[in-house]
Formats: structure tokens, C-alpha cells, sequence
DNA sequence: CACATTCTGTATCAATCAATACAAAATATA
DNA sequence: TATATTTTGTATTGATTGATACAGAATGTG
């Protein structure tokens, strides 16, 4: 997918831009802005394009919306899950992915609080045709994600053999939505990193 | 504050709508199609009111949208903690609390979805200015009323001594933010209620 | 070089945005 | 009843919205 629009040449003027880059560029305004927020004038601006350009390469406002939130999601743009995944040990893994969700929620130096899924994509569900059926596609594959490694653990032995993967997955993800919200409020990441070695050993307590 | 505006008579032709349901009418608005989305088009018609009226009584668009989420707060508006409140036994309470989130963030009948604070508030807490003082009351206030209640079940000996109260309040609702963050990918209410036993002990639970 | 093709930039579209001007309507007071 | 005061409905404001028309620029092909 990545090697195969290499050899492609096409007659005519060539693009001038880079289709990732100018997605990214796109995603970052959602994600400060929201969808209705953020405005065509906001989003060539900072993609560095003319709206014809823009038009002609993603169709509209809602699809290059769309765009931006499937190039979120292949390019690993969770840097708590990241996190999380480059952790070896386990209780470690735990307690990185909750700072980083602390640290992304707090850091307004870019005005982009939060997640993007979690916040911005979350509250155009409902509104925005095909958002939806992206927004179940990336918790899904999260969740996953998480009990995989969990399931990992317990083959390792790191993790006792009844312990609940696929449940202790989403309490982490759903842990996050609450930093999330409580970052918004102004909370300060010195609040927010108080109760992380409760919530570790919440996720990984082996009481049920 | 109810009681005092009943005698005021005023020089001049009187307001013809009630402040609190034109109020309600605007939040209604703003919940389904969030603060940028919500037109004063749209705003108008739900409150049954014309703009002019609208803007002397409210002053503009923000000052309504703050006046709303004020509204949300002084009229007891969260359905999950009313049901927490309602319920004696405090597993029952627990459980209550959790259904009642599901249920409200389920039910698509009026479109909107979830949380009004939790969803459409919090994503203009960035945005709108003097959104996040009234976010961060909100929150205090219902990790303040959670925490309450578990302390109040200490004191009757339902509850070991040595419960984190208020740890076990903030996580009620930072488990809150998942449930309507997975209700807005389309997951279904049965499958959110699968866990909520799982997810009662995990409140309840003595184990630290 | 001439042509077909594709993209870029300017300039602009109708529609909608939040917000008002203004006069008629409705009240209290005199 | 006459006047002062306040709200209401109509009609409209300039600005901004998402989206395009069109001509010129940049490429491959013959």
C-alpha cells in the first residue's frame, strides 16, 4: 500500500503536496477545533493548500474528516498505547499508558487537549455520516490491543491464569475517557497523576 | 432565588416565555448538535422565541450557552447520579448509577446522546471561553456527592472503614466517560450492561 | 515543438452565520 | 385616556460558511 504508488506517473501537472502530511496537518485542526469548528479557511491554511487542491483530492469537508481519522489510525497516532506497548514490564506498561493520557491531556501547548478520538471524533459521532462505523473500528482495535498483551503476560506467567483480560482492557481505555474529561475541566496533571498508583493496581488486582 | 421573582412588576410589556424551559429548549439543542453545530436558527425555533428576544434576555450565543450549562447543574439534570441517590443499598445504588449511564447514553429517541457535560460541554471546554470553570464545578460537585454517599455508608458500617471514598467516587465517573464514549461508537446497551456486575465489585471492592 | 491532460491559484458563488434596526404591541403609571 | 417603558415580530445587516468557475501553469506524449 505503501510501495506500490511509487512507479505511478500520471499525465499532467503533478500534486505539489504530501497527502499524509497535509492529512495530518487537517487532523490537528479538527482536533483543536472540532468538526464544526474548524472551518475550510482553518483547514488550507494549515495544510498549505488551495481549496480547489483540497476538493479535488478529498471530495469534501466530511470525507477529508474521514480521512484525517483513518490516517490517525494507521499511522499509531496514540502515543499512550505506544506508550503502553513499549513498556516490558507489565505493571510499568500500566503505569506509562496513564501518564501519557495525563501528559496528552494537559499539554495545551499546541491548543490540542486530550484524544482525538476520545474527545473530538467521540462528539461527531452522532452528527457526522461515517464517523461512527470508524470510531467502533478504532475502541475495537484498542481493546485488542490491550488484552493482547495482557493475554501475553499470563503466558509468561507474569499474570495469573484467570486473570481478565478482554475486562481489565476496557477499564483502561474507559479510565482514559475520565482523564480525558477531567484534564478539560483544568484539572492539573499534578491532580490527575495522584491516584496512578491506585489505578494501576485496580487494573491489574487480581480481585474481582 | 424561586421565590422573590414571583411580585417583581415591571414598567413596560412583559416577557412572554419562561426562562428556565426556553433554557432547557437551548441545552437540548446544544447536547444534540454540540456548541459550533447548534445555529441560533436552530436555537430559535426549540425555544420557540425570535432573536431579538433571545439576545436581550441572554446576551449572545456564549452567555446562552453558559447560562444552559448552568441550567443542567441547578436542575439536578444528571439522570445517573439521581438514580445513585435513589437507591438505598448501596451495591443496588452502584449498579443503579452504571444502568442509568448506559441507559441515557443509549437512547437515541431525541438524538441526544450521552452526557451533556461529558460530551458536548467538555469538547468546548477548550473553545468557549468560561466553559471550563463551570466543567471543573460540575465535576467537583458530583465527586463531592458520590464520595458523600460512601462516606455516609461508612459511618452506617456498609462500607469497611478504610474505603477510599473518594478514589472510588472519581473512578464512578471517570467509568461514566467510557460507557458514553463506547455508546457513541454504536455498542450496543446490552452489550455496555454485560460488564456492570464486574464493574460494581471493582467500586465496591475492598482490595487495594 | 504542439497537444492533451492534470493540477494550482485567484476570485467568487449562493447560503448560512451570529447579531440588530426598527416599528408595532403590550404593559404600568399618571 | 395619555404617556413612558419594555418586549415582540419582521426584515435585514455585514461577515463567514462550504464549495466552484475559470484561466494559467506544469507535466507526459506524439
Amino acid at each position: 500500500m505503501t510501495k506500490n504508488d511509487v512507479v505511478k506517473k500520471k499525465v499532467g501537472r503533478p500534486i505539489s503536496f504530501d497527502r499524509n502530511k497535509v492529512l495530518i496537518a487537517a487532523m490537528r485542526v479538527f482536533w483543536a477545533k472540532g468538526y464544526d469548528g474548524a472551518s475550510m479557511k482553518d483547514l488550507t491554511k494549515a495544510m498549505g493548500i488551495n481549496g480547489p487542491s483540497l476538493y479535488a483530492e478529498f471530495g469534501d469537508k466530511r470525507e477529508l474528516y474521514l480521512a484525517a481519522i483513518e490516517c490517525y489510525g494507521s499511522h499509531n497516532g496514540c502515543a499512550p498505547l505506544n506508550a503502553f506497548e513499549g513498556e516490558s514490564d507489565i505493571k510499568l506498561a500500566v503505569r506509562a499508558f496513564l501518564v501519557a493520557v495525563i501528559e496528552y491531556s494537559t499539554e495545551n501547548g499546541r491548543g490540542a487537549l486530550g484524544c482525538f478520538l476520545g474527545s473530538c471524533v467521540a462528539t461527531s459521532a452522532g452528527e457526522v455520516e461515517g464517523v461512527r462505523e470508524l470510531l467502533y473500528e478504532a475502541i475495537q482495535d484498542t481493546d485488542k490491543r490491550l488484552s493482547e498483551r495482557f493475554e501475553f503476560e499470563k503466558s509468561k506467567g507474569c499474570l495469573p491464569a484467570d486473570f481478565p483480560s478482554v475486562e481489565r482492557a476496557k477499564l483502561m481505555l474507559d479510565l482514559r475517557q475520565g482523564y480525558v474529561f477531567r484534564a478539560r475541566s483544568g484539572v492539573s496533571p499534578t491532580e490527575l497523576l495522584s491516584d496512578i498508583a491506585f489505578r494501576t493496581k485496580l487494573i491489574l488486582g487480581t480481585c474481582a
